[in-house]
DNA sequence: CGGCATCCGGGAAGATACTG
DNA sequence: CAGTATCTTCCCGGATGCCG
């Protein structure tokens, strides 16, 4: 747990505020990223690669070291048949979520933010729990499934609180299949889910359902408006 | 407000998602602590420049220019007599506090945070509305004045509630003179203003209120205990 | 003095290839 | 699959110097 291990003197801010510390710790180019990545759960190195177009190996290794040096991951060698090596981010880990969550709300009202990039499941799941709209979702009790890529995931919304986390997509009131950027376009372009059939989005269930599940969820207002 | 302004090409991350546009915007070294410094209100080059030991000329203007482009900050001219070149955060760019709150709460609990380290006058007072604790404060009126080497600030505190700005300390219960890092010493390491005197802090008024005062923050418990 | 351009050295990031 | 090794490029930090 000693600083050196996570940024080289030089490239320390020597200040203690807590947000610059921050910094230190998770500052470096690429590390929070690192860090999105593994809120939803553990994943393996070639995952990481995957899920980060544009991050190298080498770069992908420092900040792995790195954040395990500071205490924000562990590296876990999962038990045999699998014997598969995962990181996972330790409970306090876990707590950086807030921070995504405002970076994403404050650069969400950027004048030049855009939403046609490329956007990885994760990044999508977390955006649900960051711009859902508790009053809009008022006594609504719902059950979400989405496929995306790898893995599957599961929202749920009940008493006026949004779930998401990975999980079996049996039993919801409909299932989404689709790459994350095209759910992203329906849910907060609010792109009709028809127009995105044939891009690869793909329904089953009840689509009326669908069509609600859009509307508990809005962007801020851009920012100079 | 073209990205291209802000980050060049190669190095964004081409991400849709919020937080990964926000380090597109905010993420490059200095970024944020420049941004930190102005969140008290608008500041000279110059003034940046002693209050975040460190950085260098040309990488302030750097970020300066930066931060302009990407909408967060305006450089705006005094009218004379003063006729300083200032920078000020546009009404967006003040939106940023809760991105400090959040890396500042968050980074307190980290197992290597030094507390000891130098501490500008802006980061005690963003401090202050980081971990004030209403709870610890209920049915609490007080008026704090702070000289903090160039600037003089206010606290108060009034219906559970904590204000900190720039102002005059005339009317203050009581006012404390005095390098910033020893204020955090007493605040959040509770050590007695007595032995912080001789150190250089002073306190005009009522001592009583100000030992009450200390009380109304707490650090968040380390991770991993 | 305040703000910015320029040059330089060191080091971090990026691309590619390679290995157990 | 999970990383190293290597090479190049670019950014950061420091120093100097110009110009209002």
């Amino acid at each position: 747990m000693k600083l050196e291990n996570v940024t080289s003197a030089k490239r320390r801010y020597d200040d203690a505020c807590g947000a610059a510390h921050a910094l230190d710790l998770v500052g470096e180019r690429w590390a929070l990223l690192v860090m999105r990545e593994l809120m939803m759960g553990p994943k393996r190195f070639s995952d990481l690669r995957a899920d980060l177009p544009g991050i190298s190996a080498n770069v992908l290794t420092q900040r792995l070291e790195g954040l395990e040096s500071a205490g924000v991951l562990v590296k876990r060698k999962l038990p045999p048949p699998a014997s598969a090596q995962v990181y996972e981010l330790t409970e306090w880990g876990y707590e950086s979520e807030p921070i995504f969550q405002v970076l994403g709300r404050w650069a969400a009202r950027s004048p030049c933010h855009d939403p046609t990039l490329p956007l990885s499941a994760v990044s999508l799941l977390l955006s649900f729990r960051t711009m859902f709209d508790p009053a809009k979702a008022k006594g609504v009790e719902m059950r979400v499934g989405m496929r995306l890529g790898r893995e599957d995931y599961v929202v749920r919304i009940a008493n006026g609180e949004l779930t998401a986390a990975r999980g079996d997509v049996e039993g919801a009131e409909f299932v989404l299949t689709s790459p994350p950027p095209l759910i992203a376009a329906a849910v907060y372009g609010k792109v009709p889910f028809d127009a995105l059939a044939e891009s690869g989005l793909t329904i089953e269930g009840d689509r009326a359902a669908a069509n609600r599940f859009v509307t508990f969820f809005a962007l801020p207002p851009k920012a100079g408006a």
